[in-house]
DNA sequence: TGTACATCAGTGAACGCGCGTTCACTGATGTAC
DNA sequence: TGTACATCAGTGAACGCGCGTTCACTGATGTAC
């Protein structure tokens, strides 16, 4: 068989993070398998050599992302179970609510780039959605010690207000309320975090 | 002149309450000018006497919903701004985080059911949604007390919970999570209400 | 009061562009001898 | 080792459907006389 069997492979992670990068900025409808496919340096017509559809590239886009930060999470969450350890959940929060963050319109968490996008999806994508969802809950409850239905309820919640400030920010025009809901979310995950 | 001036205001707003509930359910992209249409009696052609582009239903849409529901925020937070009310503050999330809500696609919050929508729409579909959140925020600071940095930063959280915990019930897939998080945005939003 | 007229909201056929998808072809690369 | 062959990833032109938008027309209704 022509090409290395690795060949195939990689032109299909490119295509897939071409992809990822350019639905968070542009959301599924608006970006074309041409996009696409020329942002990874290819041609149309050979997408479907990887892809059964278009539709097909969004829970690979997902995952991509799940694949990369949220691994990253989901081994954070498991460093010492015993050991709960408040400072890497306050870490997190303040990555995830950075100004960094908040600009880096390719990099992003697709919760915050995505999320009506993903909700009109099919169940592929959405679990996809919901793995990436658990793998933040487990980092926040992780880090609480004790009483367990308080600290679920309490890590649900701090995913709700971290990823929530962050869409708000984002859809907001800009204006100084902007920065005030990402701050005022910022300090109040953070107080959560510590208590 | 034929037709009472009132005629054509009646149709538009029939055009706008078609497209604000077609919108809520499938969002701006996937919905044609004809569903919006036949959904109001109406027939394809006639649009354009009332809007010049497609793209100009987005903003009226969301506006509609911020002449009713947001209005009436608007309304509770002015009560009595001398004496909190924080019952008032505690209504409003029950209602906005109840099953009711989450299972009313047609109905819903516009913040909820078009985030990533808003976010790539002109300024000002922004604008309407700023002003949108601005109500919700309002009624939650008027039902708390005192020190104003302080308050501020908590009535901005509360919203970012609220609508956050919705957006992340309605993306994942239907299981048990779903209410998990509902509830758990909501204890957390009322306790906050309360203290 | 009744009739002719003017206006313009609403109709529905048609247009044309964009994009997902298909398809016949090319050419790079691994394998057989 | 070198050459012919087979495979299949990638190419790019073409297809066809859907939808936003346009347009010539209709007919309901207010106004003028």
């Amino acid at each position: 068989m022509p090409y290395s069997s690795e060949h195939k492979q990689k032109t299909r992670e490119k295509i897939v993070e071409s992809a990822r990068i350019l639905f968070n900025r542009h959301g599924f409808q608006d970006v074309t398998i041409d996009m696409v496919m020329q942002n990874a340096g290819l041609t149309r017509g050979g997408f479907y050599n990887h892809f059964k559809s278009k539709e097909a590239l969004y829970g690979a886009a997902v995952s991509s992302f799940l694949m990369g930060r949220g691994a990253q999470w989901r081994a954070d969450a498991g460093v010492d179970p015993t050991n709960p350890d408040p400072d890497m959940a306050r870490q997190m929060i303040a990555g995830y609510l950075s100004p960094e963050h908040l600009g880096d319109l390719d990099g992003q968490c697709p919760m915050i780039a995505l999320p009506s996008d993903i909700a009109r999806a099919n169940p592929e994508v959405q679990a996809s959605y919901q793995e990436l969802l658990e793998a933040m809950v487990w980092l926040f409850e992780s880090g609480l010690e004790g009483q367990d239905d308080k600290a679920r309820q309490k890590a649900l919640s701090m995913a709700a207000l971290c990823i929530g400030g962050m869409i708000l920010a984002r859809t907001l025009p800009a204006s100084a309320l902007v920065q005030e809901v990402r701050l005022a979310a910022l300090r109040t995950a953070t107080e959560m975090a510590a208590r």
